[in-house]
DNA sequence: AATGAATGAGTTTTCATTCAT
DNA sequence: CATGAATGAAAACTCATTCAT
């Protein structure tokens, strides 16, 4: 019956906001506690150090990714290596999603100095890994792909996207400029997912799946006007 | 003839082995003062603030690069390219230059907020693209390679070496560990390279093409104890 | 009757407890509330502020010791004054013992600057002085001790013993050293009590009332495992 | 010829009034700073921490003490005993050095909870019994004392005098009221110090001694209206 | 060219207190 | 009675920058 959102919830998207409109390196608790509107001395109540908030949030972040996979898997292993692939470009529309990427970017290469980032990072560098992995092993086990290592060309092809966005996001004055990322995935298209296909397969052309995709979500969304349904996460 | 090192100069290489040390978010005035031993108000002295400083150092560590890709121009186009893979993600002194790489993954994601450095990042980034692109053009010419697009093979596989290293320098807790780069790079040639090549020619396997780059490296490095030799800049 | 106790007075116990543990500079409510299992909120509900429940927890402390005295009245005048260096400075608990003196220094020092405490300290010097100075009139009285000015000598007596354990409590880092004190009792003893006994009278030697002390606290400690009796309390 | 105090001395001085005025418990840095006319920020630009400042503070109280200590070597063993006496009683324009003392009580509590700090009070302690077990073995060996134990005698002595003091400046709502130190004070003198001298040798009387301290002050003090000489620290 | 000293604006964190339930 | 949640004010400390020399 509790409608009232916990506000250690509500804190969390709060950072979600706080990245995307200051980035993480110039983030202050002020800055998180202004977008969702409370003290800064609560965001302490629920979590002890601004550490220990960041942690949570990586935490929250990839749990909610993992499990928006499993309402995926009945998918053919094709489909489900299309939206991956997909899941990698920005539409226009999605300003903010890559303010955040560029910001969990900046908390990427923080994981080096703090233990209990790369802890996190690390967990959802395998949750995208072992993702592309399974498909793979899928599609080989049922015959539209070829016996290729998995889990090689799982990092392959995350490392590729990665890259991709990691250079879109970087470089882009213009936050609504998404040709980068998209022609990256097209090539990664061509070049490493086409050649692997049975001969008889095919892969759906990426504006399909985009559209597709952005069907999903504007279902999904319908109250979500300026919070992220717990989901926008992705990543590593 | 003077031998004294430039103070404006010996300032940047302070930059670059505060940055291994401490990273960017966390990099202190008083850090680059104190490893090129100076005062913090020196460095204010040769640059008005920190963003300056930030900025030449960026301008010079991409000038260094275009400078030290120009003695390359003579190899075969197959050769370059194998450099080109080797060179991205291995050097000599690695544990060194992941911490350099980590920190300018920093800055990286501080371009979107940072016009004058991202300008610097952008012209980082057509530099490596554009080599690629013109050792691929040159190797179409001379037939050694297939006619694919230039520049978006290029992009392909800038986005996939820099994923491989951004994901490698993010997430191991060793340094020294190089796995990661070494499979994506492996898998790179195998699946995006070599499916390239003309049926008569073959690219040089990676360990020999490293072996290649660590004998030039000892030949150029004799007096270069402790200093990048303004040169271990490459980048974006 | 009701044989649960009052809230109020476990909070005092809280107090207590707390001041041993953390000292009075850094006490917290938190501390207070963690140490009797209640809420912040609680504390605040019985006391309105934390000086509310300071000043509470040392008026019961005083009475409690102005209680204790009144048992000691049938005693003779050197058994009482005996009694009462030995009593100053030991306890059977001696490590708890010193913890609390030291924390209540730390309050004697809030005196100066917080009226409603140093109302409580005076009283409580007054009633430590008064005691003395009675003992001293009985036996002056009794024609046990030599004509001295009774308030006068108190003080010196109630400055010497308070001396000690204050110099003896802040400057030793293992809490169950005693030497110091017993070191200056046993100067006391020797140059400002002895002087002043009748030819034929004798002061019993410190370790024998040390011994009656503890025999007395045995019978009274039987169902005390870890609370003060609302009584440890005594001071200046 | 640098007339100009070193700020890091003027700031130390600045801890003295602040402590003065605001007591140790509530002492804030910018307490100091106001006094001292200095911004918070330069204080920790010469000393790192709060603590390292205060620790510091002690450190220079204890050294001064030493020195004009030194400058008293020639007097005769009962004048260096009644100057010592005479030092513990404030007279009644010594306001501010009651104030200091209870500062000085408050930071002297907190030794238990602060190894460094315990480190300078034990040190202070050790100074100031050494120097009365010192004018005591000297006044033995002249035979103008008893042959009493100098150690033991030194810490009644300066656990009745620190005693007395104590009480004065915690229960003494009037600062410029001294009778309770002065009584003890005198009390020592009757009841410890006097038994102690051979037949033929008196102790001049308290105000004697308190006559020449402040003409020997008024000397000094020239120009120093608000300010310690570095030196009313004596303490334990 | 070079430095030590100094500062203001800002950061995380702490804590007594209040409020709704 | 009792609590969890929430807050505002203030604390120590940091850091780029400036200034006098």
């Amino acid at each position: 019956m509790s409608d009232e959102p916990l506000a250690a919830d509500e804190i969390l998207d709060g950072v979600y906001r706080a990245l995307c409109a200051h980035g993480y390196a110039s983030l202050t608790m002020q800055d998180i506690a202004d977008e969702c509107d409370k003290s800064k001395s609560l965001l302490h109540y629920h979590y002890d150090t601004k550490e220990d908030l960041l942690v949570a949030f990586l935490s929250r972040m990839i749990t909610d990714y993992e499990e928006q996979l499993e309402d995926e898997v009945d998918d053919s292993p094709v489909d489900r290596l299309a939206l991956f692939l997909a899941q990698f470009v920005f539409t226009p529309d999605e300003e903010e999603r890559q303010s955040f990427h560029l910001a969990l970017l900046e908390m990427r290469s923080q994981g080096p100095f703090n233990e209990r980032m790369r802890e996190q990072l690390v967990r959802s560098d395998e949750v995208l890994r072992e993702t592309v992995a399974d498909i793979l092993r899928d599609g080989i086990d049922e015959g539209v792909f070829d016996a290729v290592d998995p889990e090689q060309t799982a990092a392959l092809l995350v490392a590729t996207l990665d890259g991709g966005r990691t250079r879109q996001v970087t470089l882009n004055e213009n936050p609504t400029d998404v040709s980068y990322t998209r022609a990256v995935v097209e090539q990664a298209m061509t070049h490493i997912v086409e050649p692997l296909l049975a001969s008889d397969v095919e892969l759906p052309p990426l504006d399909e799946t985009l559209a597709k995709l952005s069907a999903v979500d504007s279902d999904a969304d319908v109250d979500d006007v300026d919070e992220p349904p717990h989901s926008s996460a992705q990543e590593s």
